[in-house]
DNA sequence: TTCAATGTTTAGAC
DNA sequence: GGTCTAAACATTGA
């Protein structure tokens, strides 16, 4: 479920609480939910929580690869100073359809991800897949309904290894990404209906297929318009329309019901502001015409026959 | 009972 | 190769 505004949420919210705290232990409920050798997180410190595309990355200073290398430089034999600021390997988390982050500590509880009505219920749950534990006690769920989520321990300076961090296209949100840059990478693929080609990770980086109705409809865009169909205008417009949707889908904390949620009850309900996605047969809060459902790219497709114009078609 | 679900990858058929 | 579709992953809920 979570797109870009979902992680981005989670990552805003996760490092105002675990930077600097130590990890104590991990525990794996599905083993094929974790990657990599989850003994070298042990007594890991947090460094750094990022993300990228819909990836959510955390960044921790590990004693445990340090002792392995024999505190050493694998290229150099140096010794690793240890004021060295970068992490040492990497939490890499993809929540696809279903996952969900849950950070608790005494005070408060941080819920971010797919909605469910427990996830603010007492942990673990029944979709509880791995289990981080802090030094002060504050405990990280990763939750997973469907189990096609995945966590992935790597060497922090083999994260832009990853195959799919490699696969990921420009950063939406970036002060790079420009009008220019959109065109650049849309017309890789000319024949492409434009909402396919926005949610193409290498083509932008994290646009799932919320926001890319959104965005079509902010620019006005029938979803199956090709791209070579696209004028200069268009570009502009939906350009504006991803930066738009993906920005308001940050600022109500993602499109999850309960996304958010802490002793003050805030929550994430970008889904009430949307245009058209889930609105099939309700009228367009702009023109009124009712919203229509097709299957695009082997997706659900929702926008506004009125609204949303397709120049290419005869 | 059947279908679709906020994601990504892979296999087949033109 | 390009392009499209379906299936796979696994589960739930409408």
């Amino acid at each position: 479920m979570p797109e870009l505004p979902e992680v981005e949420t989670i990552k805003l919210g996760l490092e105002q609480k675990i930077i600097g705290l130590t990890i104590t232990s991990v525990e794996i409920l599905n083993p094929k939910t974790f990657q990599g050798d989850e003994k070298l997180a042990l007594n890991g410190k947090v460094i750094k929580v990022w993300r990228a595309a819909k990836m959510l990355g955390i960044d921790l200073k590990s004693p445990s690869l340090r002792a392995k290398r024999g505190n050493l430089n694998a290229q150099d034999g140096q010794k690793i100073p240890e004021e060295s600021i970068g992490g040492d390997v990497t939490l890499l988390f993809h929540l696809k359809m279903s996952g969900q982050v849950i950070y608790q500590d005494q005070n408060s509880i941080l819920a971010g991800g797919h909605p469910t009505s427990d996830m603010k219920d007492a942990m673990p749950n029944k979709s509880t897949r791995v289990i981080f534990e802090f030094s002060d006690g504050s405990k990280m769920y990763f939750n997973d309904q469907r189990k096609f989520g995945w966590i992935r321990l790597v060497e922090t300076a083999k994260v832009s290894e990853d195959a799919f961090y490699k696969g990921l296209g420009p950063e939406p949100l970036d002060k790079n990404f420009t009008v220019e840059v959109l065109k650049q990478q849309l017309l890789k693929h000319k024949s492409w209906p434009v909402k396919v080609v926005i949610m193409d990770q290498a083509t932008i980086a994290g646009i799932g297929n919320i926001y890319a109705a959104e965005a079509c409809f902010d620019a006005k865009l029938d979803p199956r318009t090709k791209v070579s169909d696209l004028t200069e205008n268009d570009f502009i417009q939906l350009h504006k329309g991803i930066v738009r949707s993906l920005n308001d889908g940050v600022k109500y904390g993602g499109s999850s019901r309960e996304n958010y949620v802490n002793a003050e009850g805030e929550k994430g309900d970008f889904l009430n502001y949307a245009f058209v996605y889930g609105r099939k047969g309700e009228p367009c809060k702009k023109c009124q015409t009712l919203i229509e459902k097709i299957t695009l790219g082997g997706r659900g497709t929702y926008y506004c026959p009125s609204c949303q114009k397709n120049k290419g078609a005869k």
